[in-house]
DNA sequence: GCGGATCAC
DNA sequence: TATGGTGATCCGC
């Protein structure tokens, strides 16, 4: 029959053979230079092993088809006219199942990861993104799509789609919690609805257009608005008979847009007759390729024209399945609850065949699979071992026990004696399955399904404790992040800047190298000779900095607190602003100091209540990000000489200026003290003076300054920190320095950061090794992120003043869970991932060893960086 | 019952 | 440098 016509006959363009599910068309792919990816894509994937695997695999595809071709050709005239007739009759057997009662609806969110992390950081909106990581993308927002970038992409190939691609990586939890919300509104609309994913759903919406008198299509735009505007999230929605045909609907209009498909046998059949075969789901790459290559089908409505094909040369259940897409035929059905039958986990590493290595791997599955298991009370008997060669073969090794089991042990057991027949092999993933689970153990509850359900319309109708709940636990999570460390040892003995007068400031150097030394993490100083040995284990988070791509100016922001809370401020500008300004006249006594911080509540604990942002409660992390936001924000508005709407802010300004303009002739000067390179820190050896003075701009200041905004400057920073009760010293050796952060109450160390000032081939490089946190000396009431602001504002503005150009630093990955919140946060701050540095090559052993770990290397724009820090600092609107 | 494949998200 | 994890289903033994 048909000859390929996908064969690639054109060697000159070799990519044009090389097809992946990621060069197929997608939302928001149209106008993309396909040719361009498909190119890039083989570019970046020839030679390798999976590069090769793939060619295996479309070399059996091609079999595949030849052979379905073969036995096509083979058909007789008799053959065929006898397959025509089951074909019709078959046919008019599935025409008469057709039922038009039903009004289906399918929800899809619109790159639902993606757009739930720009809601978290809307700094991310306009610009491309990608939730994922280097070596796989989970979803991509529109702007990426433009470039290419798509869900199932490796995330290398991806950048080179799109050099400025943002990455973000992925936060499960997030999108579970606004599938919930979204899960509500569905609830409303259709108690029964059919979630298939986290972002889509099914509902069978006819009986509420027939009680409310409505059109699908008015349910559809009402539910889009609904699921909107209690996520800020937007949807797209298709309404037609059944659901086969409801998600291709959603597709069409997508993003937030909608398809309503009448509910009659002609619009179907109209509308199936152009439909390509590959929006149908069930229909995938290989699919597609065969009914097109064999058959020449590449819409629907082909499917009948050669249905005695289809019977002749598939099973009934496919033919069935193809005569049922042509004639625009789907499940109307609600099916009962849908029982689990499998569970199963796998883990993919780096190749290897070594024994030990690969044992542990299947004690840790076994383990996560039997705790699994556990949790949802299933006993299962047939074990699969899955086993994915170092050549990317994927084998599979089941094993039906005679009794049910979900023990670790048992299933350990029975994994080692089936992975052992494998040995030796060099693999690269392993994974355990379990099916064939007992019949109901305990009766219904142990049904997940049902189990799931019940949770969820419980927590529809007592939400707030759930998330009370949740508070809980996610408390453990902050508390952990909190502790942003590194162990880099380093010997600061030597040069010190102090904001105040000499001898203060020795006391406070003893002082604070006690309290440096106090920390259980044992720092005791050695002297380094040379940046390399400023690496050491990581133990719980990790940043360190280095920089190597001056002109890489890509980021946008930083101050080491969040940004979050800025860029919300940003999009909400004019109703956030507005509305904190006319709240804390009212609320805020006048007398009252800055630390005094306006109880920030949740409405509905939801809304800020000084803003409005909407803020689910178990996001935590970002709620303490906000709340520094209205705390830094009103530390502006205090510090500020042209806040010109509180009167009351103002006159207290004015007390603090006079104060401070004292200060400025005596305090402000910032000695620079030379110690010997001993340690010794009382002997001075040299000395410098800094004027760090906020009347006298840096010359960054206004020759740099085309934002229209006013940087702060290093008294700024120091001047609202002391309000704070804090003092925030400077010490440097060399190109190395150290920043600390002590309570002026208690004397205790909150925080520090350390770095150095690298010189590189274009320019200063300002190099973050390390920021650590210490919530447990702060009180609840004072913001970790507060300290953070401060200590990053003084490294950022000593960097800037240094003429560095570009930050760096890495983001440690000691587990995934909090190098991801790693990233998340140095994202917010503006910072972007450059590189990871994954130990597994020999190139990375450099890495390693300047920043004594493993992780994302991210960069930032250090001008950039001071220009977004302003705006917590200063008075701009 | 097993193993390979396909598909979807 | 580098191509995921989970679950379902189907087909051919």
């Amino acid at each position: 029959m048909a000859k390929s016509d996908t064969s690639g006959g054109d060697s000159s363009r070799p990519w044009q053979s090389y097809h992946t599910v990621f060069t197929n068309a997608k939302a928001g792919m149209e106008g993309v230079d396909k040719e361009k990816v498909q190119r890039i894509v083989y570019e970046m994937s020839k030679g390798s092993k999976f590069f090769e695997n793939e060619e295996r695999k479309e070399a059996d595809m091609r079999q595949k088809i030849d052979n379905m071709r073969d036995r096509c050709a083979k058909l007789t005239a008799a053959n065929i006219a006898h397959y025509q007739k089951v074909a019709d009759k078959r046919i008019l057997e599935l025409e008469s199942t057709r039922d038009l009662s039903r009004l289906w609806l399918h929800v899809d969110m619109d790159a639902f990861y993606a757009a739930v992390e720009t809601l978290s950081n809307p700094l991310l909106r306009g610009k491309p993104m990608a939730v994922g990581s280097m070596s796989m993308i989970s979803t991509a927002n529109y702007e990426a799509r433009r470039y290419g970038v798509r869900a199932a992409m490796p995330g290398f190939i991806a950048r080179k789609l799109c050099p400025e691609l943002i990455f973000v990586p992925t936060d499960f939890k997030k999108y579970t919690h606004y599938s919930d919300l979204t899960r509500k509104v569905f609830y409303r609309y259709d108690p029964n609805f059919i979630a298939s994913s986290l972002d889509e759903a099914y509902l069978d919406i006819t009986k509420i257009c027939k009680e409310r008198g409505i059109t699908s299509g008015e349910v559809a735009e009402e539910l889009r608005a609904s699921v909107n505007q209690e996520t800020g999230l937007t949807c797209s929605a298709g309404v037609a008979p059944n659901r086969l045909l409801a998600k291709v609907c959603s597709d069409i209009n997508k993003p937030n847009g909608q398809f309503v498909l009448p509910n009659n046998r002609l619009a179907v059949i109209t509308f199936v007759s152009s439909l390509p075969i590959r929006k149908v789901g069930g229909i995938g790459k290989v699919t597609e390729h065969v009914l097109k290559d064999v058959f020449r089908i590449t819409t629907c409505d082909e499917m009948l024209q050669k249905s005695c094909y289809l019977c002749a040369l598939f099973s009934q259940s496919s033919a069935d399945f193809f005569l049922s897409v042509g004639l625009g035929l789907g499940r109307t059905d609600t099916p009962q609850v849908q029982l689990r039958k499998s569970i199963s986990n796998e883990r993919t590493f780096s190749a290897t065949e070594n024994e030990a290595f690969l044992y542990q791997k299947l004690v840790e599955l076994a383990d996560m699979l039997s705790a699994d298991m556990e949790k949802e009370s299933l006993y299962g008997r047939t074990l699969t071992l899955k086993l994915k060669t170092a050549s990317f073969e994927v084998r599979t090794r089941a094993l039906t026990l005679h009794n049910y089991t979900c023990s670790s042990e048992d299933i350990l057991k029975h994994a080692s004696k089936l992975l052992k027949a494998e040995l030796p092999v060099s693999l690269r993933l392993i994974g355990l399955r379990m099916s064939q689970f007992s019949e109901d153990k305990d009766g219904a509850p142990s049904d997940p399904t049902q189990k799931t359900l019940s949770n969820f319309v419980l927590s529809g109708d007592s939400c707030g404790k759930n998330m009370g709940d949740g508070l809980s636990c996610d408390l453990h999570v902050t508390e952990n992040l909190s502790t942003i460390n590194t162990e880099t040892t380093m010997n600061f003995h030597e040069t010190c800047y102090d904001i105040r007068d000499p001898s203060d400031g020795n006391q406070i150097s003893d002082h604070s190298h006690n309290t440096y030394t106090s920390n259980n993490d044992s720092h005791e100083m050695e002297i380094i000779s040379g940046p390399l040995s400023s690496a050491s284990k990581r133990k719980v988070i990790g940043a360190s900095t280095v920089m190597h791509t001056p002109n890489s100016c890509q980021a946008e922001a930083s101050r080491l607190p969040v940004d979050d809370s800025l860029s919300l401020s940003r999009q909400y500008q004019g109703s956030s602003l507005d509305k904190v300004k006319k709240r804390a006249p009212l609320s805020d006594d006048p007398a009252s100091s800055s630390n005094q911080k306006e109880p920030l509540a949740w409405v509905d604990d939801y809304k800020c209540s000084l803003c409005g942002v909407e803020l689910p409660p178990s996001f935590l992390e970002e709620r303490q990000e906000h709340s520094d936001f209205h705390f830094a924000e009103r530390l502006q508005e205090e510090e500020s000489c042209n806040n010109h709407t509180y009167p009351a802010l103002k006159q207290r300004f004015i007390q603090k200026e006079h104060i401070a303009s004292k200060n400025r002739g005596t305090q402000i000067r910032i000695r620079i003290r030379s110690f010997p390179c001993t340690n010794s820190p009382g002997t001075p050896k040299g000395r410098l003076t800094t004027n760090y003075s906020s009347s006298s701009s840096s010359q960054h200041e206004n020759s740099d300054n085309n934002i229209g905004v006013t940087m702060p400057t290093m008294y700024d920073i120091l001047d609202s920190s002391k309000a704070q009760k804090l003092e925030l010293r400077l010490q440097t050796l060399g190109p190395f320095f150290r920043i600390t952060a002590k309570s002026l109450e208690t004397q205790n160390e909150l925080g520090r950061a350390e770095g150095l000032i690298r010189v590189w081939l274009g320019g200063k490089i300002l190099h973050l090794d390390s920021i650590r946190l210490r919530r447990e000396t702060l009180g609840m009431e004072k913001s970790i992120f507060g300290i953070g602001l401060f200590i990053g504002a003084v490294a950022i503005r000593y960097g800037y003043d240094c003429g560095c150009r570009t930050a760096e630093l890495l983001a440690i990955n000691d587990s995934d869970l909090y190098h991801s919140k790693l990233v998340r946060f140095y994202t917010r701050i503006g910072f972007k991932s450059v590189y990871e540095v994954t130990g597994s090559n020999f190139g990375d052993f450099a890495h390693m060893l300047v920043w004594g770990g493993v992780g994302t290397r991210m960069e930032a724009n250090v001008q950039e960086l001071l220009v977004k820090w302003c705006t917590r600092f200063s008075s701009q609107k």
